[in-house]
DNA sequence: GTGAAAGCGCTAACAA
DNA sequence: TTGTTAGCGCTTTCAC
């Protein structure tokens, strides 16, 4: 049944190299406009489909752009991948798209099995700030961008969140309230985002003038809503507490929640909560929840426009860090805080 | 920097054919174990991969297969997704994930992509109930398998939702609460899904004795909640309007919550409200949201089981459809109804 | 047990 | 403008 371009140049009665020419835009200046003419017409009757694999291999461009998730169901990721696809669906790449659960033996696997592929490029979402990956991938030069993460080493280009003016925000918006305790529930400090909001927070602290011991620390273990929980009871056995607390993301910020409803605590009216990145239902959850509105889908976008730029170019070495700015979202998570007893 | 295994073989000083051999376990015993070894040892230290679209080129399979999705930015598909990497996981295929965007011009393009790749297999969520996809597939062959959506026409073997049984229970539900007047908003007749929860809720209606005049159905365009509200407001402009909705899905109830919000009434004291297919968050809603669970991750680890099967054994026709079994959990969006007054 | 040779489907350089 | 040739990296008969 599969139709090969052999097939389509024996149906003319022409050579499979002019077939091959008359079928590529690019190429198909080097035919007669009748040939050409002929041959598509006939690759459409027989219902032919060029064989990438076959074109790939000689050509040694796979058309294929590799895109490394570490997690699918985190709703944090599939808008990024929509921005990319927004951009690859202009142009003659495929996006393929692996998950790698968090999981450094599958995320190992997972590669190895896109560089099989022979993949063109990669756009990686799982980077630490110390990445054995990203390093050996940048040393064989292959095209890659890092989004939403960064690694210290600035190897390689990436796309992300503004982190510092983000927790600015939204520490200021608590000052503003009238917080002068608060806390921050920080992520992975693996992470660049974790590490990241955390030296921001402590930045921001300083810049509103707060006394340190006022605005304690507790470092999750992971972004989760367990690991939320657990930060917010560390918090809260803590004798004069905090009156707010900036979360490391939105679901760290959930487990604050759960935490504060552990201790009958209410927010906003006891403890005002902000999370990060606004992943979908957080202006449905109860309090809705004030965060900070992540660009994904232009994070994705910009981060496939530096990849296709990479990939055209793979001369240049390029090692642009684009923050993407944020902006603070107020719900009802957040108010002034409670008169003092 | 690439080396190929006429490098390996090379360095071996062997033929690329025995190094070949050596290389792949199930040709291994074609060679003697002192060459095996050596070309194993010489493959590791020149960091050697072999390259799939050669293999594939020459074995006419590629090892991958592709899962084909509306939406990734739907909460419903991600879970399925992990499901189907489960099972991969442990075989020797890799998962290429597309998205529609449930556009049937990008689908097109999509599928041609994958086709294009010599995917091996498909696994699709994108099913209209009358899909020429499907049927062109069908008919030339393609080992494919519909999850969460099937076809009318029963031409290939799918992974779904009880649809009957699921709905049922949600109506049961009501019923038992003293609920008599129960209306449906459904999803679009188009896919499987809506239009099955449709006939399910008619039977279930029927079968609890309930007026088929006091149980009217709203027809939702989409699995939005905009169509959710838009719904919501013409089932309220009914005289004496039913106090309880069973939606066609979770996005379509939050609608309903909105649409109610909008007329001043409660949920669950006015009325009750049971969702489909309990995404993410849904227990953080306020209500926290009644609704049926659909088996996410067991619909992609069985599809993807079912399709290795037909991969393995394309001879057989298998036109299987499994229906998994929901299990409707109650939270806070459905009580008694009002008390008539 | 190993080597030789052919070919998967396609494209790119070159020749006619 | 068209055809010829060679070869991408791999596997697989078939000789040896």
């Amino acid at each position: 049944v599969k139709v090969s371009l052999a097939d389509v140049a024996r149906e003319v009665g022409v050579h499979p190299g002019t077939a091959s020419k008359a079928l590529n835009p690019a190429t198909r200046f080097r035919v007669s406009a009748p040939t050409a003419r002929r041959v598509l017409a006939a690759a459409e009757r027989l219902g032919y489909h060029p064989n990438t694999l076959a074109r790939g291999l000689r050509t040694r461009q796979s058309y294929s752009i590799g895109l490394i998730i570490p997690d699918l169901t985190n709703p944090l990721f599939p808008p990024i991948a929509r921005g990319v696809e927004e951009v690859l669906g202009d142009s003659a790449y495929t996006l393929l798209v692996v998950n790698t659960d968090n999981d450094s033996r599958r995320q190992e696997r997972q590669i190895a099995a896109l560089r099989a592929r022979q993949c063109d490029g990669f756009i990686v979402a799982t980077a630490h700030r110390d990445d054995p990956f990203v390093e050996q991938a940048a040393e064989q030069q292959l095209p890659m961008v890092l989004v939403n993460r960064v690694t210290d080493a600035r190897l390689v280009p990436a796309v992300a969140g503004d982190e510092t003016q983000a927790v600015t925000e939204a520490v200021d918006h608590l000052v503003r309230l009238g917080h002068r305790r608060i806390a921050h529930v920080a992520g992975p400090q693996e992470l660049s985002t974790g590490f990241g909001r955390y030296r921001a927070f402590l930045d921001a602290i300083g810049r509103n003038q707060l006394a340190g011991a006022d605005c304690p620390v507790a470092f999750a273990g992971a972004y989760s809503e367990h690991a939320g929980v657990a930060a917010m009871r560390e918090l809260l056995a803590r004798p004069a507490h905090a009156t707010a607390v900036v979360a490391g993301n939105d679901l760290l910020a959930l487990g604050c929640l759960d935490g504060l409803d552990e201790r009958d605590l209410r927010c906003p009216q006891d403890v005002s909560v902000v999370g990060f990145n606004d992943i979908p239902m957080m202006s449905r959850t109860s309090p809705s929840m004030t965060t900070i509105q992540l660009p994904k889908r232009e994070i994705g976008v910009e981060a496939a426009r530096l990849l296709l730029d990479r990939i055209a170019d793979p001369s240049t070495i390029d090692t642009r860090r684009v923050l993407l700015q944020c902006r603070l979202v107020v719900r009802g998570s957040t108010a002034q805080p409670p008169q003092e007893g």
